[in-house]
DNA sequence: TTAATTCCTTATCATACATCAATGAAATGA
DNA sequence: TCATTTCATTGATGTATGATAAGGAATTAA
């Protein structure tokens, strides 16, 4: 966190964390790069309340981000962000329609983002065509991902869910306080307790 | 079903339900239209079965399809296409990614679907900047669509569930079997049947 | 470092939903 | 049309998870 980010470390960062935009020229990132800004999250801190309408998509260079909605009151947990994993980070419904998000997104360490605004992004649509690709390709892995979580939720078992996200992060669990992978998990604390020590 | 679709119901039928595709012009139209096929559906009949790759993305014109997952020999509806409704009907991401579909696709009554080819829609892509946005809007509404259900799944009550089903659809319990619309919400037919007798 | 707070686990009890079983209604097919 | 099968409902019972409460661990802040 304390040294400054060069353009150069950080291109290369987004461009291995997301193979999709290989698909970019010089000439693309030419125009991409002038537009990008580094935020830095606090720890604790909001990259979006909901109520607020999201005007920055972003790529997480650092730390680790938690998006959950509020609904009656009870915070649910939707997924987490890593910069190893999972790097995109928007309010992506808030995002795309510009209008008030249901989601929160917040910091659970010290965290980097890389961020453009829906405008810009936009404006570079119309301008590339490769893009506008990229654009669609972006919402489609949005939307494969989506379905994995409504297989999941459908389909599966608080435990088996539990069961596959060991496999997948078998570090996540340590990482991040287990209420939360609990809410994501769409149980209670005290179940995943049960749930884990039935795993021993 | 009886009489020949006419090139331009057909057209004018999917201009209807598919605002997005307003954005077209009459060049693109032309290069669309050839490519188009009408698949007509007999009541039980697959549209696509899962281990099979989706080829086709179709707009239904006439009828009624039900998407489900086998897992472990149970059925799981995902959701269902009507004509007046969610006329989009492919295995999304068998289709996106060329691959074996975990998806089945049937048809719930007789049915018509207007289809085109996933190379035919990729080549039109490269062929029309307005097609490629195409491409990306409908991703990305399938996206949102995707949310919805997450957030129906993850938040709410199966309870919760049908009563929003029923605001937003009403006509829908009396058109299809109460058992696939029980697997939809995540239920048994028998705890639907309560949760029915609990609104009465 | 100590005090305060948050978090995780365990136990008990309550409840929603699944399972199993039976009946009548509806749809299907010969 | 009648016989067969599938489907919706209801009741009885079992089970997994939620709610509540309490103690101890871990984290945070003074």
């Amino acid at each position: 966190m304390r040294k400054p980010i060069s353009t150069e470390q950080l291109l290369l960062h987004v461009q291995n964390m997301i193979p999709l935009l290989a698909q970019l020229n010089e000439e693309d990132w030419g125009m991409i790069v002038p537009l990008l800004k580094v935020v830095k999250l606090k720890k604790g801190t909001y990259f979006i309340k909901d109520g607020q309408v999201c005007h920055q998509i972003g790529f997480l260079y650092q730390g680790i981000l938690r998006v959950f909605h509020l609904v009656n009151g009870k915070e649910f947990s939707s997924y987490f962000n890593f910069a190893s994993r999972n790097p995109i980070v928007s309010a992506f419904e808030s995002f795309l329609l510009q209008s008030p998000s249901s989601e929160n997104i917040h910091a659970l360490e010290d965290s980097v983002v890389i961020t453009i605004t829906f405008a810009q992004l936009q404006s570079l649509y119309e301008q590339s065509p490769r893009i506008q690709k990229l654009g669609r390709l972006m919402a489609e892995q949005n939307y494969l991902l989506a379905m994995e979580r409504i297989k999941s939720l459908q389909f599966h078992s608080a435990t088996d869910r539990y069961s596959a996200l060991l496999k997948i992060y078998p570090q996540l669990i340590n990482k991040i306080p287990h209420h939360y992978v609990a809410s994501y998990l769409g149980v209670t604390p005290e179940s995943l307790s049960r749930i884990r020590k039935s795993f021993e």
